[in-house]
DNA sequence: CAGTGAGCGAGCTTCCGCTTGACTT
């Protein structure tokens, strides 16, 4: 019988597939791209026209080994990869990869966007050859990023400190986040004045409030008192009631951007998060693929959200919509993240797979159906004195439509705000009048998800990239993910009471942000160092500019040797003058002189990231350096704040006949005695510690560590101790795990041999690293 | 986890995009 092979990039895609086409099919996955450039050495020949040698990964060897056994086995080959320039490039690399087993058979390209019977079948009837100038696009992609990225990061190592990074992709993200913060210093508040006024209301008995706001903004206090004064004792009534429609249309379905944009909006998830339990249920058969850009529904999905909101909402509800993909760069490859049967409300028992489950039942099911319709009135108040003194405004939801499954953007609970009866020529009764100080506001941090977001707006980045690109910049300590405590803030309040103005001053908590990206200084530092000499790279516009021109190759209007040519030119030429001309970059700032020694006192970045130094680098004397104290960046530290940082490390005394010695490590101030460190508590302040706190640590920390150890074999080479984890033993300071349900005090010498004996130890590549 | 930081020099680090496990403390 003959045996078509058909090759996909994701397995849980080919086990869907392979039941809808039946048994002539051998269905296959490839785990995405089966071969790259070296990781290793730059793996591109320059000289020979940007010649790329590829590997296989030898991570790939099993997958790669069954996909040859199969296409040895199989007749013809069916080549079924996305439907976008990596998928074309992977099906470009399987023909060399698999070149021995397919030779001589018949080898189709082959695409389709809906997993069902008859997308299949129309696809395998409408085979094509593989699009050559599309891989050629792929590769002119792959070289630049390989170029960029190996050729400016070798020059950071030298220029600023090793094992840093840069790249077309993650360079941009880090100099937002930079740039951010600079507007953020360099933004100054300005203060303005609200008058508000709230109203009493009498009708059939019942007691109303209705609260108005002046449509004016006031520049000073001396005008908002101005206006205060003029409304000492005099006549509120109601000029005016206007009542307008309005309508409020839903989201698009979800692409990979704004999953992770209203998973951490509305249910505080990471991005990375966010992905990791998308993926889950996509291999459960719950949702469609999780890394797409495209907002398109199939006609499949398109007909179930009728069914399933005619059943649940009624017909009434329903309007079916195709969104058009905007973003730039989308390449649409994939349908919009949707549930795979949207009749399924409950899909998973776990609780945050079924939150996220239901955020994307929800805003693809709101996503066909009709607006909101709301009315909104507008009340209009004049004073004796003044026309349109005040207004008030009221939100009334005539229909609901999609809100009742999907409520607006800010997440918030939808609700009326409700105006009391009132009718044009009501006189109103004041019941209290204010001009509070309001301050403009400073741009906001970025979080993961508004970065992803702004990312993709730039048309950096993709799908798959988003998550991996935000945790290397915070690997690499270009920027970190933090709370800040707010500030408190005095501001004015007139308060217009038993005929006076009167004026209080209050306080107010601003600026706490949590889970924000900051820079840190070397974040900062690298950006400035790249911004200077790689402008052009580093151009927000960059990527939507190769972008274009790799287009261009796909569709045969540019030589992909020759735009890679009329880059890297300039661009090797940029690299090798800054490498000569171009001095050691250390952000160092002079923050003044130490007042005990009168050296002077520095911050920079040196091999290990921030530091302090005391004395000058060329006098005979070495100076002496020491690391910033914790939460203090070179940014925002003073002198003040690092003078201390030399008084370690102090010898406190003598204990059991050894010296006690505070000093600070790169976790930290510690204790140090014959030869054992011990940790200082949060509240011990290592400058003015005593020897008697310092001894007590001491033997608390021997205390812990008795705690610790369940028993000891042969002076100490084998040890059973509990840790974080529960139980385990360290033989010969490797570490094992018992085996499950073993109670550790039952084991005896011969016991733990034998475990020794017949487990691995753990793996210790794995600590490290973060 | 633990006293880093100049000088010397070997040997290491690094990109983006496509996929899923393997794996521990």
């Amino acid at each position: 019988m003959a045996k078509k092979l058909v090759i996909v990039e994701s397995p849980a895609k080919a086990k869907t597939i392979v039941k809808y086409l039946g048994k002539d099919f051998d269905v296959k996955a490839s785990m995405g791209h089966i071969r790259d450039l070296p990781k290793k050495n730059i793996g591109v020949d320059v000289e020979k026209n940007f010649q790329p040698h590829y590997v296989t990964d030898p991570r790939k060897k099993a997958v790669i080994q069954q996909l040859k056994n199969s296409a040895a086995k199989a007749d013809e080959i069916y080549l079924a990869s996305d439907h976008d320039r990596e998928g074309e490039a992977i099906a470009w690399h399987l023909t060399h990869v698999l070149k021995k087993e397919i030779k001589d058979k018949p080898v189709h390209r082959i695409v389709f966007h809906e997993i069902t019977k008859s997308a299949l079948q129309e696809a395998v009837n409408n085979p094509r050859e593989i699009d050559m100038k599309l891989v050629e696009a792929q590769q002119a992609r792959r070289i630049l990023d390989r170029l960029v990225g190996f050729e400016l990061s070798p020059l950071l190592w030298r220029k600023i400190k090793p094992a840093l990074s840069a790249g077309r992709v993650q360079s941009v993200a880090v100099r937002l986040i930079v740039e951010r913060e600079k507007e953020i210093k360099a933004f100054e508040a300005k203060s303005w004045y609200r008058v508000q006024a709230w109203f009493t209301l009498e009708d059939d008995g019942q007691s109303y409030e209705l609260k108005a706001e002046s449509p004016v903004k006031f520049a000073t206090e001396a005008e908002a008192r101005a206006l205060l004064e003029e409304c000492i004792g005099t006549t509120f009534t109601i000029s005016n009631i206007a009542k307008k429609p309005g309508y409020k249309n839903p989201s698009p379905p979800f692409t990979t951007s704004t999953l992770q944009q209203e998973a951490s909006r509305r249910i505080g998830f990471s991005v990375s998060r966010t992905m990791r339990i998308a993926q889950k249920l996509y291999e459960a058969g719950h949702i469609t693929y999780m890394r797409t850009d495209s907002v398109h529904l199939s006609k499949l999905a398109l007909n179930m959200a009728k069914d399933v909101i005619t059943e649940r909402f009624g017909e009434n509800y329903i309007k079916t919509r195709q969104y058009a993909t905007k973003s730039k760069g989308a390449q649409e490859a994939h349908e919009a993240i949707r549930p795979t049967d949207m009749h399924n409300k409950v899909v998973s028992s776990d609780i945050t797979e079924q939150r996220l489950y239901d955020l994307i039942w929800k805003r693809t099911l709101a996503s066909q159906m009709k607006p909101a319709t709301l009315e909104r009135t507008t009340v209009v108040i004049d004073s004796t004195q003044r026309p349109a003194m005040l207004t008030a405004k009221g939100e009334v939801i005539v229909f609901d439509g999609f809100l009742k499954i999907y409520a607006d953007r800010k997440g918030a609970a939808i609700s009326d705000t409700l105006l009391p009866p009132i009718a044009v020529g009501d006189i109103l009764n004041l019941q209290k009048m204010e001009a509070d100080e309001r301050f403009t506001q400073p741009p906001a941090r970025y979080t993961e998800a508004s970065l992803v977001k702004k990312l993709e707006e730039l048309g950096i980045g993709r799908p798959s990239t988003y998550a991996p690109t935000i945790s290397t910049i915070q690997k690499r300590d270009y920027v970190e993910k933090k709370d800040k405590d707010g500030i408190q803030r005095k501001f004015t309040l007139l308060r217009l009471e038993e005929n006076h103005v009167r004026h209080h001053e209050k306080t107010e908590t601003v600026g706490a942000e949590k889970s924000k990206l900051f820079p840190t200084d070397i974040g900062g530092l690298v950006n400035d160092f790249l911004t200077k000499y790689f402008d052009d790279v580093l151009d927000y516009n960059f990527t939507a500019l190769v972008e274009k021109e790799f287009d261009d190759i796909a569709d045969g209007n540019m030589e992909w040797h020759q735009m890679l040519k009329e880059f890297y030119t300039p661009f090797h030429k940029k690299i090798e003058d800054t490498q000569q001309e171009a001095k050691k970059f250390k952000g160092e700032k002079l923050l003044g002189n130490d007042p005990v020694t009168g050296k002077p006192v520095f911050v920079k970045i040196g091999r290990f990231g921030p530091m302090v130094q005391l004395g000058a680098t060329k006098e005979d004397e070495k100076p002496r350096f020491a690391s910033l104290p914790p939460n203090k960046t070179m940014e925002d530290c003073t002198l003040e704040d690092v003078v201390d940082l030399f008084k370690l490390p102090r010898t406190l005394g003598q204990f059991e006949g050894h010296d006690v010695i505070v000093s600070s490590g790169r976790f930290g101030p510690y204790i140090k005695c014959n030869k054992s460190n011990y940790s200082l508590q949060k509240t011990d302040d290592p400058f003015t510690i005593e020897l008697d706190t310092a001894i007590k640590r001491i033997r608390e920390k021997r205390e812990a560590d008795k705690q610790k150890v369940i028993a000891v074999f042969e002076d100490g080479d084998i040890q059973l101790l509990n840790g974080l984890y529960g139980p385990y033993m360290v033989v010969k300071g490797e570490n094992y795990r018992l085996p499950k349900g073993t109670d550790p005090t039952t084991l005896d010498l011969a016991a733990c041999k034998k475990i020794a004996a017949e487990t691995k130890p753990s793996n210790k590549r794995w600590r490290k690293k973060k």
